[in-house]
DNA sequence: TACCCGTTCGAGCGTTCGCTCGAAAATAAA
DNA sequence: TTTATTTTCGAGCGAACGCTCGAACGGGTA
């Protein structure tokens, strides 16, 4: 199947200039460059940049997604599928940095059906993370917004990675999950140290 | 003065405007029709669409950051201190909603001299962070990677918040702050508590 | 050979972009 | 009033934008 192939390619390139040059400041002319074709060879593969954006964001998050189903599969333990997420997040954020940046920062560009179905997947995936935290700290109303705040402040954690880390520099996936792991479950001051 | 009012409605309009449409999307046509005058008009004031996004830019935070130190100067325990500076940052953040959104979405479409004026700025603020961070967890090595993870992880939790707060939905900033620094402390699951 | 059909492209349409010009209008100073 | 200075704008330039068209390409089939 040559054409799969080649609308990946297209995908992938779209990905890699909307991450560099940011979705509004890359050019078509730019995508259809990447991809080594013309212009008019890329609108073959896509009716317009808005889709392409879309496929970019959708296909990441739908396959974050089913990697994190699968990953917390065999995972019973809450602070342990806590751990497993957080993980599953880094690792995926670190090997497609570039299509995640784009997730991340064009989110609000798409409109109409485009956004309602990236929102959507978006949507169960905060409500996983949302299951996992509510567990943990033993609330019963999945409506309570303490729970809400928590779960964002926890989003907000790992989604920023993307404006800091720097590869070599910075811990691998392993690392910075342990770290956010333990500072999420017991912050940097646990009152049980502080007592003694 | 006529022209320094002026020049702050640009601004105000400018930020308004980036805010609504993001950086590239938003023209300089809108940008004039929102501070009420014409293109031509409008260029009186600025030299170029960037140092238009500068002066959004490097005002917003050069003011969240003397609102910091003159807040933080009466306070001189480390944990009161962080929940000073987060509280003070909640607050600028949901007065300035505009503002802050366009200085945290478009970091990095500056370039060369306005790039270096608001990174300078930035890692002002940055640095003044670490420092609370720093004497709460008692590290000796500013140049601790740990320590960097720890406060970039803080940096992520409160700078999400414009991704996703609503008024009236959402907790205001002295109930936010409580929230986060809590969580920052003590983490969601104190062992004080899971020892028995 | 001829035909087909999925794939590719050069050329260019219409629009919007950031920005500038010279002149007019408003304001202040004489 | 006249003069000088500050502020405003209509008109429009050149470039880049998203996108489209009809034609051509090229490998497989008959």
């Amino acid at each position: 199947m040559r054409y799969e192939e080649r609308f990946e390619t297209v995908v992938k390139s779209a990905a890699s200039v909307f991450a560099k040059r940011g979705y509004h400041r890359a050019s078509i002319r730019d995508v259809a460059k990447a991809a080594g074709m013309s212009v008019a060879g890329l609108y073959y593969y896509c009716r317009s940049k808005d889709e392409l954006l879309f496929s970019v964001c959708y296909h990441s998050f739908d396959i974050l997604l089913q990697t994190l189903q699968r990953s917390l599969k065999s995972v019973s333990h809450p602070e342990e599928q806590l751990r497993v997420f957080i993980l599953t997040h880094f690792e995926y954020f670190l090997t497609h940095v570039e299509a995640m940046k784009v997730v991340s920062h064009e989110a609000g560009v798409l409109t109409g059906e485009f956004d309602a179905r990236v929102a959507e997947i978006k949507r169960k995936y905060y409500l996983r993370c949302q299951q996992i935290v509510q567990a943990i700290v033993g609330e019963s109303d999945s409506e309570s917004p303490r729970l809400r705040t928590t779960t964002l402040a926890l989003f907000g954690m790992i989604n920023w990675v993307y404006t800091w880390y720097r590869p070599g520099r910075d811990d691998d996936a392993k690392g910075l999950a342990d770290c956010i792991t333990e500072l999420f479950l017991h912050g940097v001051k646990p009152r049980a140290e502080t007592g003694g």
